[in-house]
DNA sequence: GTTAGCATGTAAGGAGTTACATGATTTT
DNA sequence: AAAATCATGTAACTCCTTACATGCTAAC
C-alpha cells in the first residue's frame, strides 16, 4: 500500500512497459516524452526504482546482461523491465480516471499514455480535467469582477493572461473529447462506412495545422 | 538567514505593505491576487507569519485592536503590518531580478508587485523569463524532432500544446517588453509631446483587446 | 593521463500538505 | 441552540532537491 507519489510511479511504470530502461536513460526520458514533468533527480528517480524493485512491480532485465565482464557479476548499467504484477499494476493506474488524472502533473503524465489507454477512461479523464478547469476559470472570473477597480494594471494583466491560457485549453480539451466521441459513435456516415481509423488516435490534428 | 521560501515571503510582505491584514484573510488574497499561486495551506502560512513575526520585519498591529474585549488581552484576530525593517527588506526582495524571479512561481509573484518595482528591474525580470521560456522551448523542439517518428499521437499532441503555450506567452512576454521600453525611451514624439502616461503601466492591452 | 560524461547511489534537509485540535462569531 | 464559517495554530508526514560519494568509460 506504498504511496510512492502516484504520478512518478505511472510514469515509470509506463516507460518501462514501452521498453526496459536504465535509470540514467529513465530520467533523460522522463524530461522529454513527458514534456509536461520537469526534470526530476537522481535523489527521487533512484529511491523510487528500490521500492518498485522491492514491490516486485520490476526486476532486473539479465537478458540484456553484456557478459563481457572479467569474473563476477560485472555490469555498469542496471537495466529495469516490467513484471507481470508490474504490468497489471499498470493497467490498474491507467484506468484510475479520478481527480489525481485531472491535476496539472496528473493529467501531462495519464495523456502521455493514452495510447495504452481504453476509449472510455480517455473520455473521463479529459472531461474530468475540462471541469476542472471550468472551475478554476469561474474563480479567476469571479476575482476578477469582485476586485477589479481596486487592482493596479499589472495584477489585472496577469490574470488576464492566466485566464486565457485556461480558456485555450479548455478550447483544446473540448476538441479532443469532440474527437473521441467521433471515434467512439462516429456519424451515421453518409457514405463508404470505412472503418474509423484505428490506427490513429484523435486529436492529431487539433489547432494550428491546416489540412495540405 | 532564514531561507523561507522567498517567494511566499515575497507575497506576505508585498500583500501586507498595501494594507494591513491577519492570516485567515491573507491566504484568501494569497489565492485571489496572486492567480498563479495555487491556494496555500494554514499549515504553511502561520509559521511563516511566525517566522517574519521573530525576525522582526512584521509585528501585531495594535493600533487596529478593537478593544471590546472583556479584560486581559481579548482579541480574536491578530492582524500583522510591516515594520519599517520589514519594508526596507521588501524593498531588497522587490529589486531582485535573477532567476529566483523567472521561475513559474516566483515570476508570477514578481510580476503581481510591479507597481512597486522599479522600470529596470521590471524589463530585467521580463527579459529574464523570457530567455527562460525560450530556452525550454528549445528543448522542446529538440525532443521534437530528434523523436520524430517513433512517438505516438497523444505524446505528440501533448508536446505541440505544450510548445503552443510557451510560444504564447513569450509573445506576450514580448509585447510587455515592447511596452516597458517605449516608457523608458519614448519615441521621437512627433507631435503633442505629452507626457508618457505614469499612471497606466505598460502591457495594459496586450491580445484579444481590439480598440474600440 | 586527464578531463568530460555516463551511471548509481545516499544523507540531510527544505517546502509544503493533511489531519488534527481549539475556540470565537455569525447565521439560521 | 445548532450549524456554518471565521480564525489560529501544531505535529506528522510526503515528496522532492541539493550536495555529496563513488566508480566506469570514452575522448582528447
Amino acid at each position: 500500500m506504498a504511496k510512492r507519489s502516484d504520478v512518478l510511479e505511472l510514469a515509470v511504470l509506463g516507460l518501462l512497459q514501452e521498453s526496459p530502461l536504465h535509470g540514467y536513460e529513465l530520467r533523460k526520458r522522463l524530461s522529454t516524452v513527458l514534456g509536461s514533468m520537469r526534470a526530476l533527480s537522481y535523489g527521487s528517480l533512484y529511491p523510487c526504482l528500490k521500492q518498485l524493485l522491492v514491490a516486485g512491480l520490476i526486476v532486473e532485465d539479465t537478458s540484456a546482461a553484456p557478459a563481457d565482464g572479467p569474473g563476477t557479476g560485472r555490469r555498469s548499467k542496471i537495466v529495469y523491465k516490467l513484471t507481470a504484477e508490474g504490468k497489471e499494476h499498470l493497467q490498474d493506474l491507467l484506468a484510475e480516471s479520478g481527480p489525481s488524472a485531472w491535476e496539472d502533473d496528473g493529467f501531462g503524465v495519464h495523456f502521455a499514455f493514452f495510447g495504452r489507454t481504453d476509449a472510455a477512461t480517455r473520455l473521463r479523464i479529459l472531461e474530468g480535467r475540462r471541469s476542472r478547469l471550468e472551475e478554476r476559470m469561474d474563480g479567476f472570473r469571479a476575482a476578477f469582477s469582485r476586485t477589479r477597480e481596486r487592482l493596479d494594471s499589472y495584477t489585472l494583466e496577469l490574470h488576464k493572461h492566466g485566464l486565457e491560457s485556461v480558456e485555450r485549453e479548455v478550447r483544446w480539451l473540448s476538441e479532443l473529447i469532440d474527437d473521441e466521441r467521433r471515434r467512439e459513435s462516429p456519424p451515421p456516415s453518409e457514405q463508404t462506412p470505412q472503418t474509423p481509423e484505428v490506427g490513429r488516435p484523435a486529436g492529431t490534428r487539433a489547432e494550428s495545422e491546416t489540412p495540405s
